[in-house]
DNA sequence: CCTGGTTTTTAGTGCATGCTAAATTAGTTT
DNA sequence: AAACTAATTTAGCATGCACTAAAAACCAGG
């Protein structure tokens, strides 16, 4: 009885992203990551409340419990794992494999995902540069620093970009902006910075310098 | 507006293979099909007719329209590129493939389906023999006979397993009958009939051999 | 052609998930 | 501390899709 729906696993899981670092998350935070109207959320968070997935009372904001981060994590793995397959396996641009493992993620059993990271060689990083959490739930999480803290002359290599907009992504992956990639901050510049990579120099917005990170 | 659901497509794929040399298909068959109660089975019908996916009138059971029919086939389409894709690709066995294509085949994206289609070389059978609907939306339908109608001493290529239950489809496959094995009809016994195959001499019971088609 | 049995449909419900509008609580400002 | 504002919760309702029970239509045997 009551299976974890859909649903209920996107809310966990953005439960999950959204309290990294913090002590608690809001009611309107996830009403607004997940589009929905604040009265929606405050009855799911009541629901998965009841299935002892988050731990809430009212008025003062909630968190994952151990099985609800369990079930989130579980969740990102799928997503993280489709992602990384997708992209190599089958060729799927990167600017895409982000809408397409969030409507897989919640249909991949336990065997297919073995299979796939078997595939894959059991990676640790999506193409986005994101962890994958292992299969038991355990997830190291580095927060890399963004693009633009690098200081004048100083070389990076960029370790994650934003799954968030497939627009930027895909400008980002055609000047050669991925995980990998090393880049030599060259300076800043009114409207963005100014970096050399593979030896050609560009300069890049400050939208998309935002969304990016280095190592 | 309206979009199709998961849960209408699996009443469109059911109503499809319902139909096959069929004029019209009863609310009880697809409230079998399905494991609803009749109830159920009318309450759709009678939605999937207002978006003219069926031809309907009540009491006199209904059909696919060409829209209805294009759906289903597009459907079937993808469960049976998964299904030979999980196989091939991934190596899941033979009797997991139905139930894994039963989840995936409702978020398959075009572009997905496009590139699952040229990994496998633009196949035309899935695992267990059966035609892959073209992408414009075509497929050749053929019929083959059961194992049993094969006359004793006759030789024949398995062409079709049956996808329906696991437990039979492991057998089958421990006893290497799968489509494109080829096969001699020794001849029937009281409880099912005796072939060869690959130099083994085995004896399939009634139930197994109901299952397996050939050419 | 009527009557009993089967199938189908209608009516009324329940649950998951969403919404808007109204009520409540919290937090901030004077 | 009173009062205003912002966040949250409650109340009431809609839609998709299932169910059961009752009504209606169809079909077959006499």
């Amino acid at each position: 009885m009551s299976a974890i729906s859909g649903v209920m696993q996107d809310y966990l899981k953005a439960i999950y992203k959204l309290q990294q670092g913090r002590d608690s998350v809001s009611t309107s935070e996830i009403a607004a990551r997940l589009g929905v109207a604040a009265a929606s959320a405050t009855n799911m968070i009541k629901r998965l409340a009841r299935l002892r997935l988050v731990a809430y009372s009212r008025y003062q904001g909630f968190v994952l419990t151990l099985a609800g981060e369990k079930i989130a994590l579980e969740i990102i793995r799928h997503h993280r794992l489709i992602e990384l397959y997708l992209a190599q396996h089958l060729g799927v641009p990167l600017e895409q494999v982000h809408w397409e493992a969030e409507r897989m993620e919640h249909v991949l059993s336990d065997e297919v995902e073995a299979r796939m990271a078997t595939a894959l060689g059991n990676p640790v990083q999506d193409p986005h540069g994101d962890p994958i959490p292992a299969s038991d739930g355990t997830m190291r999480d580095v927060r890399y620093p963004k693009l633009e803290t690098l200081a004048p002359g100083a070389r990076g290599v960029v370790a994650h970009v934003s799954d968030q907009s497939p627009a930027l992504l895909r400008r980002l992956a055609r000047l050669g902006v991925l995980p990998g990639a090393v880049l030599k901050m060259l300076g800043r510049r009114r409207d963005g910075c100014e970096v050399e990579i593979e030896g050609r120099r560009l300069t890049l917005s400050h939208t998309l310098s935002e969304s990016v990170r280095v190592q």
